[in-house]
DNA sequence: CTGAAAGCGCTAACAG
DNA sequence: CTGTTAGCGCTTTCAG
């Protein structure tokens, strides 16, 4: 008993038919007679057959695999997106080979590679940012690849995003409406677009209120660092108001400030995150944030990924869709603001 | 320029050597003179060659996959462990096919097959319930598999948890010692061991105290649903102390006992919970809880997974690993409590 | 050590 | 519609 793997060779014998007979039983767009699919779906059943997907794989070219690297799991926007990605391309009949990458660039290429090892139909990079030697390797083994939640200066790579620089203006409108003016910023991960656009669209929404940025510290999306970056930015002429480049870092920035710095939010002090992540709505945060719309995201990245996948010729597609402010208690909500 | 897969042979044949060679230059436990090995690295270079782990996997029979069930991301207890179970896989070379399953039974079975169509090495049940008629096709496909965070009564399955019993034992001792006598419990779903263990320990540490439970409701591991039961458990005769089946649901129990019922915690009830998640120890919360230590969980599953897929004759391993209470703010610390 | 040859399990022409 | 025949790219005997 045991170990051993039913063949469609097997269940041709026992079905008495040719091998590919059964092959054809087990194909979506293959042809055969009642009678011929009666006869082989009941030897199947019988041997417990099912068709081996590597096997296919080989000679179709088509694994039905999708790579997808991500870099941390910390951020709950990720899990969160990561199921939801997986359920799309599960009843897309893809499956999701997880990879996890540190953001040092050289792990990146390494992992990259290990992919393409496995004949994935597709990648999808989730918030990493790839050498454009990279985007060269997957485009000469005609294998798509996009980036979701992350954008690059390559043209040539898709990516979905939302739309970071508008969001970082409502942020900056929303506290300038609600009489702040003394305002910091506690900037994510550099390297990131998410980051940059998020801080570019703030600035110039400040700008064209007049009003300057009043403090900056790095948190790098990363706790521990938005902590430090509170404590840094309050020891002095602290501000009135901050916009923070995630919730992640919100929350870790609304702990130091409420329960280290003793102050009160939004009393003292406004704050605004980005993401709308499940805890941002509960009641002990209740934290006004810019929406990431997750669902229309993974929609429009598995569209893109599968269009490219199914039609080869298909031209690269970059995709920003807007999200909403959320209006919530942690920052000051301007007389008279209409949602 | 574009989508081509470099075969060995084309390297081979740039290399002048057969392509056996090739092969046998890129298989580990190989033998090729310095030489050949030379020739063979550089053509392969040249022409980017990587091999096909596919081809590889169907001639050896080893794919090098690992499939990875997983019910639902939110708990934060498993995008948590999925990064560890997945970096810990990588780093002995293999990876991680993700397979979301909802909870409801026949879905499980179908994801299985699909698992099994790809011949992976072996599966790890991430918080499941298995029929067992899906241990046997497993068993009869000779896919090692091991569940985690999740027991089974089929002794022949492998399985990897804390020692529920007596975490949930230990959880009774701290809220008794604490002077709690009107005590309520916060029940998961009812399907999972972890839950029926969790609260059996629990039950035999208060019956020992002589210590009656006050209340019981059912939260299922769901927010909302354990929002709920909170209501009901104090809408009359509440108890002072709540020990909740998972930190997930207790940090909704302590927003609802904060914010909707303006109970003050721990001055007013106690709250115990179990996992100690990232959140847990957020000052916000400071929550009591029992350990689950993520890490040797993790760690043991790979190891008797890999021992499995490797030594295909080493019989089913059940592990309890025992987790420490973490005694923080939430709930009122006895007198003279040693940690 | 090395090349030739035989498949792994399956799909895709190709004749019938 | 169906069986026969080639392979997909690779590992692994098997002779040299």
């Amino acid at each position: 008993m045991g170990a051993h793997k039913v063949t469609s060779a097997e269940v041709a014998r026992l079905a008495g038919v040719s091998q590919s007979a059964v092959s054809r039983v087990f194909t979506p767009g293959a042809s055969a007679s009642a009678k011929t699919i009666e006869k082989v779906r009941k030897a199947a059943k019988e041997l417990g057959y099912r068709p081996n997907v590597l096997a296919r794989a080989m000679v179709s070219g088509k694994s039905g695999i999708i790579g997808l690297v991500v870099a941390y799991l910390n951020n709950q926007f990720y899990p969160e997106a990561l199921e939801k990605l997986s359920n799309a391309l599960q009843e897309r009949g893809y499956h999701v080979l997880v990879f996890m990458a540190s953001q040092q660039a050289g792990n990146i290429d390494k992992v990259v590679d290990e992919i393409l090892d496995f004949q994935v139909d597709g990648i999808i990079a989730a918030s990493v940012a790839l050498s454009s030697d990279l985007s060269d390797r997957c485009r000469a083994a005609g294998v798509p690849m996009v980036l979701f939640n992350r954008a690059q200066d390559d043209v040539d790579m898709s990516a979905v995003t939302s739309d970071n620089i508008s969001g970082g203006r409502k942020a900056a409108e929303f506290l300038v409406a609600g009489g702040h003016r003394k305002i910091g910023y506690i900037a994510g991960w550099e390297g990131a677009s998410t980051q940059r656009d998020r801080e570019a669209g703030f600035l110039a929404g400040l700008r064209d209120k007049g009003v300057e940025l009043h403090a900056r510290e790095v948190g790098n999306f990363v706790t521990e660092q938005a902590q430090e970056a509170t404590r840094r930015m309050f020891a002095s002429d602290p501000p009135d108001a901050v916009f923070v480049a995630n919730d992640h870092m919100a929350i870790a920035v609304m702990d130091t400030l409420r329960f280290e710095l003793g102050l009160n939010v939004p009393g003292d002090v406004s704050v605004v995150g980005y993401d709308d992540v499940a805890v941002s709505s509960w009641p002990t945060y209740d934290l006004t944030t810019v929406r990431q719309p997750a669902n229309r995201m993974v929609a429009d990245t598995v569209d893109i990924l599968l269009s490219k996948i199914e039609n080869s010729d298909v031209g690269p597609r970059r995709v920003e869709i807007d999200g909403p402010l959320i209006v919530r208690g942690s920052a000051r909500i301007p007389e008279g603001w209409k949602t």
